[in-house]
DNA sequence: GTGGTCTAGACCACT
DNA sequence: GTGGTCTAGACCACA
């Protein structure tokens, strides 16, 4: 597995992992049920440690990407990933409504929320 | 008024009655002005000595949340609505780091998040 | 905060404190907004690693029970229960119907599916 | 036949040829029997040599995947249902822990939980 | 061998 | 003070 880590980056090491990992499952280079490397074998690899790739491979696991089996490995989850992505969807819709309603009933002013709205995306 | 207390839990029982009544005033459930019960009649309601009822009240007069007024009973403190507005940005705050949060992990557009976003506003 | 952990439990630490954390959430004795320990003070007070508590803490922001907030502590989240599980329960029903489009199409015994639905669940 | 060819990843490009091929034959996409495109066909259409196509071609015969026939062809294997059927079994599964798993992290009632699943596999 | 949990430190960033 | 990240070990359970 190739994975290029930034010691010096403000992106914590696990987010850098998880991307690595997130973008080549979404490009396929990572197909579905393709096992990863072990993560004691990974931390080998690029020198950091097993409980850092274990919180990497534990994100992706509870978001759907990765899936693990104990004494057996670490696999490519199958593809849920459209499923996944209208119900994350779905999420979003709904705080959104939650957001809007919240605002209604306070008069919250609506440049405000945008420009707050904005804040958070760019983060 | 809707209480639900448990005698075999750790929390005090005046604790549990402060936790209830402020989650409903933050909540709405209990608008500013409105009248609580009476000391004497929600100890009978709930089965509870009436020095435990009075000390949950007491506290809560002491932090903004009631007012007692001589001879005519407990109020929500009206000057409640910065707190609920307080609160209530952060419960906006809290709802877009969700949104931010989700569409970081799963790529999603953030020009169709910002479309959407107006859509649920100008409703 | 009242807890109690057993060592020789077969349920993980972190997960016991989850437990215990969420039914007094959901039981109001943590009301909305109410402050948590911090990590390093509940470490303490229960003679339990910093990281076990950060796991158990970080699993109940990512399940929407907590919210942290950097330098200033861990605090129940604002009510979204509602919205959570009105989700939760979509996202169960669209596996299901992923798992009996699934067993449509490669004609899977029923009664086999049914055991392994119980199977699951008794876990 | 849809394939997305990086030069510039890391992956060589006989495998994500390869994972490419699995992950559709896996996913039904590619169904048992069906005909590849020839060795130079597709060599023509992705821009790729013909001896990366081949050992592809050749690496996914050796495991089952593909079977050639002199002078008529390359096929999907037909021996593939068993596969597919252990694939779908763990998707299955792993939709099933889901649920599990849900159900447990916010106390979902099992029993309406078995009248969903019945719901959903009469249908 | 694999993943799953836990410890006792450390240093950083935010308030 | 608070949470956020990371390390270098350890032991257990599953296969």
């Amino acid at each position: 597995m190739k994975l290029i880590i930034r010691n010096n980056s403000p992106t914590p090491i696990y987010q850098q992992i998880k991307n690595a990992i997130t973008s080549q499952i979404l490009s396929g280079e990572l197909a579905e049920g393709e096992a990863l490397p072990s993560i004691r074998q990974l931390a080998a690899e690029i020198q950091i440690s097993v409980m850092t790739i274990k919180k990497a491979y534990d994100e992706l696991e509870k978001e759907g990407y990765l899936q693990s089996r104990q004494g057996k490995g670490t696999f490519v989850a199958p593809k849920n990933m459209e499923l996944i992505r209208e119900q994350k969807q779905r999420e979003i819709e709904s705080y959104m409504q939650k957001i809007a309603d919240i605002a209604n009933t306070y008069s919250i002013d609506r440049q405000a929320l945008e420009d707050l709205f904005h804040l958070f995306l760019k983060e």
